[in-house]
DNA sequence: GATGTTAAGTTAACGCCGTTCACTTTTGTT
DNA sequence: AACAAAAGTGAACGGCGTTAACTTAACATC
C-alpha cells in the first residue's frame, strides 16, 4: 500500500533544528539576520526546503516566539520564587524579573513584542498561563493578604505591565538620557534600575497625601 | 565662474513633497508601504532621484519623524491648555493625549517609537523641548502647588509616560483581551479606556493604606 | 545666442529578501 | 528490483535599498 511513511519524530527533530538556527540568528544578529535564507544556510539546507516544514517566515518565527515565551516564563517564575506569597516584593520582583529578561534576552524581547503586527492576528500563541497569569494571581494574593489595595487584579496587573513595559520599550527607542536630556538630573539610565527607582511611586502613588493640612 | 547656481528654496519644495509623500504612504498602509520605490512612484520620479536629496532611506524617515515629532507636540499642548497649570488633571490630560494622538496616528507612533533601532545612534533629531518637556513642566507645577508628592520631576514624569507608552506599546502588540484572556475580567479594551482606569492607581498607589489598622 | 558647466533625473544593475515551481535525489516498503 | 512518496535542489519572480554610468535640462558667461 503505502510506499514510504513518514516519521513524525524526524520531522520534528528537523523542524526543531530549524527553528534553534532560528533563534541563535536571531539573538546574535537580531531581527535582520533572522532571513529565511540565513536560516537554510545555519540549517546547512537550501532556504526552499524550508518551505517544507514552516508554511512561511511568519510560521517560523512563531515557533521562535514560543519558545522565547517559554524562558521568559522561567524568568518570572525564578523570580516570583525568591518572595513570599501575597507580599508586595513579590509583585516588584515580577517586574524586576521582566526588564532582566528583556534586557538579557534583547533580541528576543524585541520580536516577543514587536509592535509591527501589520497582520492584526498575531501573538495568539502565547502560553495560556505564561507571565500574566502569574503576575495576577500575585496581585490576588498582595489583595487578600491586606499588601494591597483592593483593586480589580486584572486591572492592577495590567496597569504594573504597563509600566515595565513602557519603561523597557521607552529604552529600546531612544537612550534614556537621550529622550529625556535631563539637565542636572541625575535619573537612572538602565531600565531596571529606572524601574527600581519607580517603586515608591507605583506603590503609593504621585498625588500629596491629603493629611497635609499644616 | 558658476555656471549654474542652486536654488535653496527650489531644493527645500522638492525635499518637502518627498517628504510629504511618505508620509502620506506611512499613514495610509503602515511602514510596509514605507519605500524608496513607493515614494518615488508617489512623487512621479524615479527612485534613484530621492538620493539627490536624501542619502537614504533612513534620513528620509528621520524627515517624516520630525514632522510626526510636531504633531505630536501639537496634540500635547492642546491636551495642557485645556486644565490649570499646578493641577494633576493638567498631567493626567498630557498621559490621555499621549494615547490620542498614538490611537489616531498610529502609523507615525509605530514610525516614531520603533523598537527596530538596529543603528544605536537615532532619535537624536526629537525637537528639544517637544513633549517630554511639557510633562515634566506640569509635574514640577503641580509639585509646587502642592497636588503632587515632591520627588524629582524628571523621574515622575518618566514613569507617567512609561504607563501611557507600555499601555499603548502593549495594545499594538496583542489586542489586550487576547494577552490578557481576561475571563470575567471586565477590563477596559482600548488604550485610552485602560489608561482613564489606571488614574487612581497612578495618584495613590497600589500599597493598601497604613492607617487601616482595624 | 551659442557655449560650457553642472544640477537633476534616468536606466540598469547588484545583492539582498520571501516565495514558488519544476525538477532531481533519497528513502522505505512491497 | 521496482515504485511511489518524501525531501531537497536550483532557478526564477517580484520587491527591496542602493550605486554607477549616462542623459537631459538649466543657467551664467562670453
Amino acid at each position: 500500500m503505502s510506499p514510504r511513511v513518514v516519521d513524525p519524530d524526524r520531522v520534528a527533530e528537523v523542524e526543531a533544528s530549524i527553528v534553534e538556527a532560528a533563534r541563535d540568528l536571531l539573538a546574535e544578529g537580531g531581527p535582520a539576520r533572522l532571513s529565511m535564507r540565513q536560516v537554510a544556510d545555519r540549517v546547512g539546507v537550501s532556504a526552499a526546503a524550508l518551505y517544507r516544514y514552516f508554511e512561511n517566515k511568519e510560521a517560523l518565527v512563531r515557533q521562535v516566539i514560543g519558545q522565547a515565551f517559554l524562558r521568559f516564563g522561567e524568568y518570572l517564575e525564578r523570580a516570583a520564587g525568591t518572595q513570599p506569597r501575597g507580599s508586595l516584593e513579590r509583585v516588584q520582583a515580577l517586574g524586576e524579573a521582566y526588564l532582566e529578561f528583556a534586557t538579557e534576552n534583547e533580541a528576543y524581547f524585541r520580536v516577543l513584542f514587536s509592535i509591527q503586527r501589520d497582520d492584526p492576528r498575531a501573538l495568539e500563541d502565547i502560553p495560556e498561563g505564561g507571565g500574566f497569569d502569574l503576575l495576577r494571581e500575585a496581585v490576588e494574593d498582595a489583595i487578600e493578604s491586606g499588601a494591597m489595595r483592593p483593586v480589580q487584579p486584572e486591572l492592577v496587573a495590567l496597569y504594573l505591565w504597563s509600566v515595565a513595559h513602557g519603561v523597557m520599550t521607552i529604552a529600546l527607542a531612544c537612550r534614556i538620557e537621550e529622550c529625556v536630556h535631563s539637565k542636572a538630573g541625575g535619573v537612572p539610565s538602565t531600565p531596571l534600575e529606572l524601574f527600581r527607582a519607580f517603586r515608591t511611586l507605583v506603590q503609593d502613588g504621585i498625588k500629596a497625601p491629603v493629611e497635609e493640612l499644616v
